[in-house]
DNA sequence: TTTATTTTATGAGCATGCTCATTTTCCGCT
DNA sequence: AGCGGAAAATGAGCATGCTCATAAAATAAA
């Protein structure tokens, strides 16, 4: 039995080994099912009993990737800098390991990353929730306490957003999209700010 | 020649209307190609010498009814509310006139409304550079100026991850999306604010 | 009216994501 | 070793979005 389980975690790496070549060399959907059972020395049906869908190899693909970088930046320096800041270098370490996989991450867009992905499975979901525990464990640690629902909703669109625009990005380095994000996030801890000061919508600000 | 023109025109509304019924009935993966073309009394084939693709149908039906949406609101009192309540009655006529569609506008996230749009269609375009245009002059009515493009990135961000969470909202009335839209645009306008005010970003605010 | 040309409709067929009945492999037990 | 049952692999086959060579229809030219 423990053979098998081996067995089995190394005919899910080979899948994923397969695709992670294949989607860099010929594209999302250039990469048939077939093709990668292919080279993954399986049946076609076999891919199948590992991963429920086409998509749900690149979701995990997305996660490995972002659990990696997600690791590493909570071993960062704990007290040094900004909400802000801390937000833009954790984004920034995200986009990092999944820069193989860029130009296919809008492919997870419909269905994994959904606000509320209804129909997202086991991967997807995961990796928005581990995403959005570390802002919520950053905003604590920034003394924000608890961010209320709407707020990691919003966070999540400006990231979804971020990474839709980022996927086909062509700016040199991509740096459109760290402006992006700069933007992004001001506007973000910008709007977080008021709420603890002010009781509503500054609507009385006046324009003087 | 002209009959030719007019029979075109009377088959893509069979078509739409074919579309509109089952997308409403069936859901838009459940009703087929086949199933649509039936319907509407033509070949499989027949359909997409109309339209290049399945959520281009869709696509059209929502641009449709975005733009009787736009319309009716250019009607509206010119002068009255602030920049904030004319985005909210902007977005909420929308949400009104693509009503029937919504359940099924997640479909147009990934292909239709990807921020960039490069492999969108025409329809889609349109759909996305008309509200723009629109939020554009509302922005110059209330005396914003030219928007600069970052700004409308994040509008548009901010847009479709309503429409997204609007798609599956299942609440009452939809009224968590209309509170969702409440904050969307109060942090939007609340960033635009400080931007002709400020300098940089306002880092030095402190809490007290 | 008859012929030629362009435009439109057609549906068989292809590609591909995914299913499922069947076969094969694996492991504990006697 | 040999058996029995469970777990996994298999690939033919299905559904469906879309293509394309061919047929039909409409228009222009004669």
């Amino acid at each position: 039995m423990r053979v098998t389980t081996q067995t089995k975690a190394r005919t899910r790496e080979k899948i994923l080994d397969a695709a992670r070549q294949l989607f860099a060399c010929n594209g999302f959907d250039e990469a048939t099912t077939r093709n990668i059972a292919d080279a993954a020395g399986i049946a076609t049906g076999t891919l199948f009993n590992y991963f429920p869908t086409k998509e749900a190899v690149l979701a995990s693909l997305a996660t490995e990737a972002a659990s990696v970088a997600l690791d590493e930046f909570s071993d960062g320096d704990p007290e040094t800098e900004s909400f802000e800041e801390d937000l833009f270098a954790f984004t920034a370490a995200l986009l990092r390991k999944l820069k193989p996989l860029r130009k296919h991450i809008v492919a997870l867009l419909e269905t994994a990353l959904s606000p509320l992905a209804l129909t997202a499975g086991e991967a997807s979901q995961s990796f928005r929730v581990a995403h959005l525990e570390t802002v919520g464990r950053l905003a604590k640690k920034h003394r924000r306490g608890d961010l209320p629902p709407v707020a990691l909703q919003l966070y999540w669109t400006l990231h979804i957003g971020l990474l839709s625009f980022w996927s086909s990005d062509r700016s040199p380095r991509q740096e459109d999209t760290l402006a992006l994000l700069d933007h992004s996030l001001s506007m973000f801890v910008g709007w977080l700010e008021p709420q603890g000061n002010l009781p509503t919508t500054p609507k009385t600000k006046g324009k003087v």
